[in-house]
Formats: C-alpha cells, sequence, structure tokens
DNA sequence: CACCTGATTGCCT
DNA sequence: GGCAATCAGGTGA
C-alpha cells in the first residue's frame, strides 16, 4: 500500500481506524536492528471529547505529538518506568490516537528477546512492545509512514474474528468498546 | 510547591 | 491472584 494510501486511511474515525490496524505491522530499525510485529490489539483514544484521552484536559508539552498530523508517533512514559506508543489519527489537532496494545512477534525475534531478557511474553502488552521493539521516548513525535518506526499495510488471516470491549486500565468512558483484539482461528 | 494517581510489568505467594 | 516499583503530569493550596 502506498504511503499516500495509509495517510488516507489514518485520517479517518478512530474506533474504525483501530479495527482496520488489526493484522498490520510495525516495524522498527534501531542502533541497526531490524525488528517487527504484527498488531494483535489495540485502543482508540479520542481527543478533547474523551475522558479517557491524555488530550482530553488540552494540549501540553507531554501529549504535544498528539495534536500533530496523522502517521505522527505519540510515545509517553507510563508509571514512571515503561513507554507506551500510539499513532495519530483523524485531523491535525484533533488528537485522537490508537494505542498499540500488544501484537506477535515476527521480525527480529532474537533481537527481541535480547532486549526484553527473556524469549517469552515478548509484546503482549503496550510496555513490552515497545522494549521488544525498541521504542523509546526519542521516537516520540516521529513519522509512521518514513520514521525509524512504520507501519505496515497486511491482512489479518484467514478466519480472524475481532472482539472488542472497554479500555484497559481506563475508569472513565467505559461505556465505548474502543479496544480490539485479533482472535485467530484455533486460539481461545 | 506538595500530594496523588496511573493507557504497566514482573516477581512473589 | 496479589502487590511493590517508580516518576512525571495534573490538581489544588
Amino acid at each position: 500500500m502506498r504511503s499516500e494510501d495509509i495517510r488516507t486511511l489514518l485520517s479517518g474515525d478512530v474506533p474504525d481506524v483501530a479495527r482496520e490496524m488489526l493484522g498490520w505491522w510495525i516495524t522498527t530499525k534501531v542502533s541497526g536492528q531490524s525488528t517487527g510485529i504484527v498488531i494483535c490489539e489495540v485502543e482508540a483514544y479520542g481527543g478533547a471529547e474523551d475522558p479517557a484521552s491524555h488530550a482530553y484536559r488540552g494540549r501540553t508539552t507531554r501529549n504535544d505529538s498528539m495534536f500533530r498530523e496523522p502517521g505522527t508517533l505519540y510515545v509517553y512514559r507510563s508509571y514512571g518506568v515503561h513507554w507506551c506508543a500510539n499513532i495519530v489519527t483523524g485531523r491535525a489537532g484533533e488528537a485522537s490516537a490508537i494505542l498499540l496494545r500488544g501484537g506477535t512477534p515476527d521480525v527480529g525475534i532474537d533481537t527481541m528477546e535480547l532486549r526484553r531478557g527473556r524469549a517469552d511474553h515478548l509484546a503482549d502488552g503496550p510496555g513490552k512492545l515497545c522494549a521488544a521493539l525498541g521504542i523509546t521516548g526519542d521516537d516520540d513525535g516521529t513519522s509512521v509512514i518514513d520514521g525509524p518506526v512504520r507501519l505496515v499495510a497486511g491482512v489479518l488471516q484467514e478466519g480472524t474474528t475481532i472482539d472488542s470491549g472497554p479500555r484497559i486500565g481506563i475508569t472513565t468512558a467505559i461505556d465505548r468498546p474502543w479496544r480490539f483484539v485479533a482472535r485467530e482461528p484455533g486460539m481461545l
């Protein structure tokens, strides 16, 4: 898929884009090491109208990249320890974004095991996903179209279903089923 | 400027 | 399944 098509797709409504993004790849090239995962779990976050969004209370130094053009990477530190990565969607200034919560290790698995210090649970959580891919605050504000962290179009395996439900760790707006998980056939 | 809480993880029981 | 680690942003005085 061409970069322009990806930009166009990212400019849609957050929940729609989030659902569409399942099955796509996130690839990174950090310090010469190439790694990649297939996205299987995401969450959509709105801008000013979403109480659960970091952008709810306006633009700040921390969430600045959320307000930029779709395709911008928004990385923030969670619990003072972990990094979490989001991909900005919608229109510039709208500040809606998709949190990458989990993926299936695909490229450079040995590198990811090294970064994680273990061979299992490499990217089944937002913090783990960033650790495995080598994503840090340095990548905040870069473009997923042509930056060090890239979004590559893909398709879900035949027969894969998509579950949706309330977002994890969120106490407000739990009525929005904006968490999407891809369930491959055979999986529980 | 002090206090509180979290879009989490991993180790312990 | 429970809980500590750890710190920056947000909130309120």
